[in-house]
RNA sequence: GCGCCUGUAGCUCAGCUGGAUAGAGCAACGGACUUCUAAUCCGUAGGUCGCAGGUUCGAAUCCUGCCAGGCGUACCA
């Protein structure tokens, strides 16, 4: 990368500057490299710097830019012009034959291009949506699953050695609920009169579950005792649920590595030793029945309950013997994706990990804000407790796979996500996935029609990049060469829209510049270069879309 | 009450570890298909960055207060 050599080059300088105009530095600072808006007037490359040393160096930031560029070494001839502007910015303007030289760089790495070993194989684990297997997943999930997707997808890239986890709430109230729920509506559908509470699950697939039982099972489960039925019904009920679950992810393109049993916790008695483990460090204490552990030691708002007056325990207690599992697995990173719903719950699982002696920049909490779904102007209300909420399955057949994806993906994690049913179902220009996926697909027509007059063949080697030398054509290149910069903030970041955003100003370019000029002419040695400029973009339209777990279709 | 998130163009949102004239998409308006896919392009217009103070050479960005919306505040998951 470019800024790499950039951000070395102007260490060096600043090292030069310690010696010889025995700046007061004990270090160099952290040389944060932009790329300008205007590129044209602000160089390809500016670093605020300067401006930042001000109060250790004790001198106006332009003074200091001036010091460091007069110390920069400009040997490596990629530096066509360096200057001072404005406040004391440093702009760098890169030579054409540099950006050109990007190109061997996109074909030599191929559908690796973008890719780094920033992570240097340090194993990470992301957890995501473990949704409770008591009713389908609905379009918040689906925001979850895309994100953590996302995330995990472009973490591999950089270089992590990345785990998917899906945890399985599989115990406790809730599954009782469904239990009762579905024996509930058999007994119904065999004509008995018995009320439906208002706390029972209220979905249409409650009742579609129940009906497949009594089709199977026929009505021989009313005839045991109700416990003995509710356990089967519980059982059978989230096996069917959970299956349901896999499949839609499946269709959603996530897959995961581990499907962890939060019923396997209790059954190889791990929330036993936890609290085993707690109790010997003294932060676990007994009041009004209650087991409580002294969380509010460790920046907590207050203690929490680990086994309740009736002898349950709490999700807490589980979560802490499932987290601590985790981190026994050799994990140098674990990231847990929750609904913004679940935020109160972050400072006990950061008081859980102090507890448990590890240190909080292992885990990491990303939240993810809800999804509101409108339908053009009407919204679309949602309500998990009614079941009236839309189910990501439902969300899928109507738009798709790659535009519900893309929409997830679009936005901060951080953000209210608006999700426009009816603009993520157009096949038309304001819908933003086509518009990307078009420029694939185009590109393809144009390699297509390439091979068909015969003027396909050429290897990068002999092309002579240098033809491309219409701004427009460097632009392109200057935005390819941006990828792995992108990929990398987005890794760190831990944000999956800058992806699409990318994505966009990409696109953008090409179709502009496709309306513009012809990639094939008359005259050969420029037709091999624009179509080794177009594929470049391809490459990196494929890869970038494949970070998002979406398609890039040859046709349209 | 307390805590977290959000408030930027008509709409949906970037930008938020302080920096160079505040950006994009869509919608609006006006144009472009005899030529590699018009699911495209070109042009125009659009803003007291919620409000008020403060810190600074410099604030959409940091601090304080207020207003508005969302979420959370369980021996629920």
């Amino acid at each position: 990368m470019i800024t790499n050599t950039l951000r070395k080059t102007i260490a060096e300088a600043i090292n030069t500057c310690i010696k010889k105009e025995s700046w007061r530095l004990d270090s160099i600072p952290e040389i944060v490299i932009e790329r300008p808006k205007n590129d044209a007037v602000n160089g390809d490359f500016s670093t605020p710097v300067a401006m930042s040393l001000t109060s250790k160096v004790r001198m106006s930031p332009r003074k200091i830019s001036e010091f460091i560029i007069s110390n920069l070494n400009q040997d490596n001839s990629i530096i066509e012009k360096v200057e001072t502007a404005g406040p004391g910015f440093i702009n760098f303007f890169v030579t054409p034959s540099t950006w050109r030289d990007e190109m061997k760089e996109i074909y030599s790495k191929n559908s690796q291009y973008g890719n780094s070993d920033y992570g240097k194989g340090k194993n990470v684990q992301v957890e995501f949506v473990s949704a409770n297997p008591t009713g389908p997943l609905h379009v918040g999930h689906g925001r979850g699953a895309a994100i953590g997707d996302t995330i995990a997808r472009t973490l591999k890239a950089v270089g992590f050695n990345i785990k998917k986890e899906y945890y399985i709430n599989d115990v406790g109230n809730q599954m009782q609920t469904l239990g009762k729920s579905t024996y509930l509506r058999y007994l119904q559908l065999m004509g008995e009169k018995v009320e439906f509470p208002e706390e029972s699950y209220q979905g249409d697939y409650i009742k579609k579950i129940a009906t497949e039982i009594l089709k199977e099972q026929g009505d021989t489960l009313a005839e045991k005792g109700e416990e003995e039925a509710i356990s089967f019904f519980t059982d059978h009920s989230a096996n069917r649920i959970l299956n349901g679950i896999k499949s839609d992810l499946l269709d959603f393109k996530v897959e995961f590595d581990c499907w962890f049993s939060e019923k396997s916790l209790f059954e190889e008695k791990k929330v036993e030793e936890v609290l085993e483990l707690l109790n010997k460090k003294k932060i676990v204490y007994e009041k009004d029945g209650a087991t409580w552990m002294k969380s509010s030691l460790f920046g907590d708002d207050k203690d929490r309950v680990l086994i309740k007056e009736n002898g349950a325990h709490t999700y807490f207690a589980s979560d802490i013997a499932y987290h601590r599992d985790k981190f026994s697995r050799n994990f140098d990173l674990v990231i847990d994706i929750w609904g913004a719903d679940h935020h109160g719950y972050v400072p006990r699982m950061e008081a859980m990990i102090g507890a448990l002696g590890y240190s909080k920049d292992f885990f990491k909490v990303i939240l993810v804000q809800l999804v509101s779904l409108r339908r053009g102007n009407e919204k679309l209300s949602m309500s998990t407790r009614s079941g009236k909420f839309v189910a990501l399955s439902d969300v899928l057949n109507e738009v798709g796979c790659d535009a519900a994806r893309y929409f997830f993906l679009m936005r901060g994690s951080n953000s209210h996500l608006d999700f426009d049913l009816e603009l993520a179902k157009k096949q038309s220009p304001e819908n933003p996935v086509y518009y990307v996926q078009y420029a694939h697909a185009r590109i393809c027509s144009v390699v297509r029609e390439a091979k068909a007059t015969g003027v396909d063949a050429f290897v990068i080697e002999n092309v002579d990049l240098s033809l491309l030398d219409l701004p427009e054509e460097l632009n392109i290149i200057k935005s390819l060469s941006q990828f792995p910069e992108v990929v990398l903030k987005s890794a760190n970041s831990l944000e999956t829209h800058l992806i699409p955003f990318y994505l966009q100003e990409l696109a953008y370019l090409f179709h502009s510049y496709y309306n513009k000029y012809r990639i094939i002419s008359n005259d050969i040695k420029l037709t091999h270069a624009r179509l080794a400029m177009t594929t470049g973009v391809k490459i990196v339209l494929k890869n970038a879309l494949e970070l998002l777990g979406i398609n890039a279709p040859d046709r349209m």
